[in-house]
DNA sequence: GTGAAAGCGCTAACAG
DNA sequence: CTGTTAGCGCTTTCAC
């Protein structure tokens, strides 16, 4: 039988509320006699609060959901870490959702959150969501969503970062260092940061009046199995080009293995460019050259966005676009 | 306001008794058309049960704490992945911790998971921590420890790799490809994996009769930069070797960058073997000689085990010990 | 300064 | 088949 705030009074003497008051330190009004007894008590004993009861009467877990594709995608690590150490900083803690991109898991993780009474939800959405769910228009649950932005889902905040500016800085650093046939290998395109993405690509070619067709933007998923099929099939279609802009490191490092394999020369043949600056690309070899996103500060801001909303429980939709910077490394000239 | 249980029954002119079993799917003695009519109104009024409150009377959160030193490691991931694929299955979440290996924020961690009622601990300890907090030694909640042994700590269960054997393995195939003076790069000797990984390391030396000193067997972290160092440091004092087993891939990483620095060609000069397989071991170039743990499975059995002791409530330790395969790639001969 | 009492939303006997 | 009742462990007025 665990021992409960029922005992620790027994104890010390004194009611359930005074102790009560010095656990949650609403004790400005208690004595410090009273105080030290209660401490005293509950240190011997091992006392350890029910904070599923308190739950009950305050209304509040202390839990945010974090709701990702996969943890095991080397470009969340990171950014999980970030909302971890501003949760905790808070004294809120995470419950970790992989939802594979998949719209079933996705719905089954939020009526799970929502159960559990979690205050608030971060949320990576799928990458194949087109429509919204009827089931997440009504979570009564502050929602923020980070990294993509999913129109139509009534969100109370957005953490993305600036796609389009960090695309076109890349293909505009890869056509000032003098390739001009440049490709882009996508990820779907039906999520937003692919859109904007795509966007940069062409506003960067458009601006240096470089051509370009649908030939040169080829969509896949951002997976290195993808970047390499995709390449593959662009080499052996016979389509010509110095430079591949990538939607993200993934698809790089897959490009790059099968541009290796039919032993194009990285930098001088080919310059290439990733996204997102994940721990691999600056251990490969060569080290990617890649757009980075501040993956850390986007989970750390995420929360720091949901507590603020959270607090205010206002309905503004609040929104913070991040910077990206292009890391030069050692796959462009 | 927020709909309660109470309302449903009013809603659906029965008892709140009569809600509930539908909702726990206790309704095998409830008429169909009760059922229905309040299923109906759950659907009609988008009701949500409230889990913390059942949670006071089950008893049970269903939830699982994860405690792992840092989610950005690219150890943890898939570790976590095949946790939560285990858990999800069986109608658990995961609350994720970060510890730094710090045993201060270790023990607020476990404090916190407790008084969140969690139903059981998985835990990887700190690779630093040589004793057992005292805090520690009382916690009720069934802990599974991962990865890591921790003498003296009161865990219900263990799943470990067998790190002897795997070091056993990687260094008696170095010497098999005719390497034969092997340093050994390492983790903390603090933690048990390390020390296991050193036994093995020994073992396949003396067991083919190849000389070595207490300066092939050189203390890092496991980190690539302490790997980078070790081998810097090692280089400069002329130590010389043909091959070096990294105590992970990290290091192993961090060691290859200072042989290249010095001009020594991996594989012909100096074959290296890591250990872990991380993604990363996979994408480098060259790719990474290496011991494969199992992380995918220790995540998930780790849960499983979990469950079994939490389903048992019997108080033997449970011990499981997954196998590790040697991964030959590109930086052995 | 401290305590009594009224619940939070739900489950689990037990009655009917 | 369905409802009544007694809490789960805690916080929060409101008295004293």
């Amino acid at each position: 039988m665990k021992i409960t705030i029922k005992e620790i009074a027994k104890l010390s003497g004194v009611s359930i509320a005074t102790v009560s008051k010095v656990i949650n330190r609403k004790d400005s009004k208690i004595s410090d006699e009273t105080k030290n007894r209660v401490m005293k008590i509950i240190k011997e004993t091992g006392y350890v609060p029910n904070r599923v009861a308190s739950s009950m009467i305050t209304k509040e877990t202390k839990t945010i959901g974090l709701v990702i594709p996969n943890i095991a995608n080397p470009f969340f690590p990171e950014v999980v870490r970030g909302a971890e150490d501003k949760a905790s900083e808070a004294g809120y803690s995470l419950i970790l959702c992989n939802t594979d991109d998949q719209i079933d898991k996705e719905e089954n993780c939020i009526a799970m959150l929502q159960e559990k009474m979690v205050d608030g939800i971060l949320y990576t959405a799928s990458s194949r969501r087109h429509a919204i769910s009827e089931s997440l228009k009504h979570v009564g649950i502050p929602i923020i969503s980070l990294d993509r932005d999913i129109v139509g889902l009534p969100v109370q905040g957005k953490i993305t970062v600036e796609n389009v500016e960090g695309a076109f800085e890349a293909v505009s650093y890869l056509i000032k260092r003098g390739y001009s046939k440049i490709i882009h290998l996508t990820g779907p395109e039906t999520s937003t940061p692919t859109k904007q993405r795509i966007e940069g690509y062409k506003k960067a070619m458009d601006a240096h009046h470089l051509p370009y067709d649908d030939s040169c933007i080829i969509e896949g998923d951002y997976t290195s199995a993808s970047g390499y099929a995709t390449m593959e099939k662009a080499i052996r279609s016979g389509l010509t080009f110095d430079a591949v802009f990538c939607g993200n490191d993934l698809i790089a490092i897959g490009c790059i293995k099968a541009l290796k394999k039919h032993g194009l020369k990285i930098l001088e043949e080919v310059g290439v460019v990733g996204f997102d600056d994940i721990y691999l690309a600056r251990m490969m070899d060569p080290e990617l050259t890649t757009v980075s996103q501040p993956k850390y500060l986007m989970g750390y801001k995420a929360v720091e966005l949901l507590l603020e909303v959270m607090g205010e429980n206002k309905e503004g939709r609040r929104e913070e676009i991040l910077k990206t910077t292009l890391v030069v490394r050692e796959t462009t000239r």
